[in-house]
DNA sequence: TGTGAAAAAAACACGTG
DNA sequence: CACGTGTTTTTTTCACA
């Protein structure tokens, strides 16, 4: 099953990329020091990590604070019928809300969880929840304010590869 | 010193930040054709941008499942008593686990909402859960495997900006 | 604010172990 | 065959109009 992803990363393609999904904006120089790398090599790696898809893309990260988003919310949808094609439409439409930042369907008693952000709850309960309402075959919704973030990363885990060397 | 971050985002810089938030890998200089600016000006106000802190960072995205990461999990931790001290450490140690990409606060039922990726649901349970379990304080740890992942998004909103320009 | 020059960085080709 | 070194090309930043 495991044919070749695992294959091509060794413990400097690791630490390359911690590096870049801590900071992709440092020059393959300083990325180098950090990872015992000459800089070509790191050129050499981080395009071979592309190329295999593992690195997706490169992003701005902002401050939700700063641009006026002060209110997340987590979301649970439950649709009215399981038919397939309810969610299917559900799923479709919901990728078309820019608030919605996260959408997972989960095994359990709500269909989706979802990640939402907004101005401030007024914004949240009367315009994102009330839209959200209104998707064919959404049944309830349920939400969580959340008080206080305590941690929010992009980086991924990458302990459970560091034992196998190419 | 100007305190009101929205008044320096004229429509120009909300058209660049969606920018870099879809990618930031583009050269001021694509960048600066989609949102109709010069390659100067767009790095004049990425510099803004950067300094005002409405940019935090610049990283690579990665692939979950090409670096063997198939489960994702959505947690919700109870602590046992809510006497202040119990949350603190509580908060301090989960920031600590690269597992958790997320933890927040809630009001409800629970007293966080944590999402978690682990390579497979034996390592999610037998591993990451079970050592959450031990941290001081943690009273029930309940959990929602993610069955489908619909959207996952790094970029905020910007669409209620649009109105007022600087 | 745009234009052009200077600085920096990335990509590339080469020679070497 | 993989590596580092030096070169070329691209990109960014800065000074000036």
């Amino acid at each position: 099953m495991i044919k070749d992803e695992d294959s091509l990363l060794d413990s400097f393609d690791i630490s390359l990329l911690a590096a870049l999904q801590r900071d992709s904006h440092a020059t393959h120089q300083q990325i180098g020091e950090q990872v015992h790398l000459s800089a070509s090599q790191v050129s050499r790696r981080v395009q071979r990590l592309q190329a295999a898809g593992i690195i997706r893309r490169y992003v701005a990260l902002l401050e939700p604070q700063a641009i006026g988003l002060g209110v997340r919310a987590i979301s649970y949808v439950t649709l009215t019928r399981h038919s397939g094609d309810e969610g299917l439409a559900f799923e479709r439409e919901i990728a078309a809300f820019p608030e919605v930042l996260e959408c997972y369907s989960v095994a359990g008693e709500s269909d989706y969880i979802l990640q939402i952000v907004a101005a401030d709850l007024g914004v949240l309960s009367e315009q994102v929840l009330r839209r959200l309402t209104r998707i064919q075959g959404v049944g309830s919704i349920r939400s969580n304010i959340v008080l206080g973030r305590i941690k929010s990363s992009t980086e991924l885990p990458l302990g459970h590869l560091k034992r196998s060397s190419a």
